[in-house]
DNA sequence: GTGGTCTAGACCACG
DNA sequence: GTGGTCTAGACCACG
């Protein structure tokens, strides 16, 4: 469910916070679920504690999960999440569009490859 | 012309390097001009000259631009950089769409914001 | 096994380079093992980290060693780094017997050098 | 007949004196001729008097050239000359051999290399 | 502790 | 003057 990058760029925290984001979007985490120890996560991906508690304690900050003392980590009922994810990744989106026009990528060009992107992964989920 | 971030998470080498790219294929750097010497721009830019060197030397490596010892680094006259810069910025592109398809943003809203931007920098274009 | 020469005309970060990525294809250092670490081997070496760490980066470039940040360098399971190393050592050859052509050195008297190295390495590998 | 690479990391001086001496050696430039003057040479080949120079005195260092105040350099009549610039290939090319042979070139492949190389460059000869 | 980045400043070869 | 290498040493993120 949670596969990490070592060779990545972006720190495991960071891969680890956006998966979790991921998975609270798409439904598989709803409200109130309580996620996995910090240990017992740590050791399942074999990464140092501290650093799923960094991954936690952003998504806390974020309001995508809150802590219950002595309890443990639980999702949010918080429905904001979803729209503040949403403009970000739509954010990431257009900068991604304005390089590629910086870049001297035609319109129709940049229209045609998002397309075909949409397209393949709409059949992606079909299978 | 040159402008750099120090709050940003990208270092400040990779910038400039970034920067120099886009001028070298937008034509404002044309093939064989002379940049300038690492000291003055470090000057310039109020930077360590070493962080330019580091700059200049990645730029050489991926052949945007060419080193005469002695005399100074001039811009490269190899087409291949183009298409790969497009290249490039293409799968940053479709990396982005594939995550807004996984935060479950629906194709129509994608084409919209990429199509939105597209038209919206065509326009600053013509100003 | 690190021996380094300040003499040479070779800068000491790819003298290390090219020290490592023979230790790497002679199997000396396998697939995985972890590199002393920037300042230590540094240390041991009586140069600066910042020496060492460029001959670390290259060497990263080429796909000889990964860096897992925080952890340390491991040498890499590439099997193509062994023939491209092949490549570029026969490529150095074959310059070398075409300038010894060039000399005007008959080329019976330059395949009994060859043989006569080739034929003493082999003894000294017996040894 | 005298062709520089900008590009080469070997330093233009020492590609001039290189070319000379080869043309020396192939008796292209036969005993007593004059060379063209520092200056004129320079202009020629598009580069700094002070590199000519820099060539040229260590061609006279190495007994290549002689210099006769205000009239000009002329090539030595030195026999030793030649025994001196084979010993000099030949190490280097044993020791491109030997690099060989530590990358784990078995023996058979690199005498191939070198036979393949001295046809090739026999068959040049003859065109 | 580990690598990554950066500054300040030196010395060198080349031109 | 130009780039290339190197030292000394700082600070940072990550683990």
């Amino acid at each position: 469910m949670i596969i990490l990058d070592n060779q990545s760029r972006l720190p495991i925290y960071e891969q680890l916070k956006n998966r979790i984001a991921e998975l609270v979007l798409t439904g598989v985490y709803p409200p109130d679920m309580q996620l996995p120890s910090v240990r017992s996560l740590a050791r399942e991906l074999g990464v140092n504690p501290n650093t799923v508690q960094k991954a936690y304690q952003e998504l806390e900050r974020e309001q995508v999960i809150y802590t219950v003392g002595g309890k443990g980590c639980f999702i949010s009922t918080n429905p904001l999440i979803r729209e503040r994810r949403c403009r970000e990744t739509l954010d990431r989106l257009t900068a991604a569009v304005r390089e590629c026009h910086r870049a001297g990528i035609p319109a129709e060009e940049i229209r045609r490859a998002v397309s075909d992107t949409v397209d393949r992964m709409g059949e992606e989920d079909e299978t």
